[in-house]
DNA sequence: ATCATGACTAATG
DNA sequence: CCATTAGCCATGA
């Protein structure tokens, strides 16, 4: 675990429920704006898979971005988080 | 120290 | 909307 890779697991832990936000956002948090690719290794690499929420980080364009096997899950995840929220009303 | 590797981005055709 | 292109950067070998 490197210093880098902690930061931007915790600014992933922020994302709430039903949003999501670009790499670029993250690498900003991550206090290094302009590695989103490098944030993409990280995620890569999740130590953890399913307790960091690294569902909810897209591509600056709004596409899915990656994930294990591929993005179609993480489409269909992210919709469900989205009613979930709004039904729950989570922020 | 050097090099290759992407779950990226922005611009262009 | 899709494809290409050059720039970017932490990581691991």
């Amino acid at each position: 675990m490197t210093p880098f890779a902690k930061k931007v697991y915790r600014a992933v832990l922020k994302i709430p429920i039903g949003e999501v936000r670009s790499y670029k956002w993250v690498a900003g948090k991550a206090g290094r704006p302009g590695a989103a690719r490098a944030v993409g290794q990280i995620l890569k690499r999740n130590p953890y898979p399913l307790i960091i929420p690294c569902h909810r980080v897209v591509k600056a364009d709004g596409k899915p971005g990656g994930y294990l096997r591929g993005s179609e899950f993480k489409q269909r995840f992210l919709n469900l988080e989205r009613e979930i929220s709004k039904i729950l009303t989570i922020k």
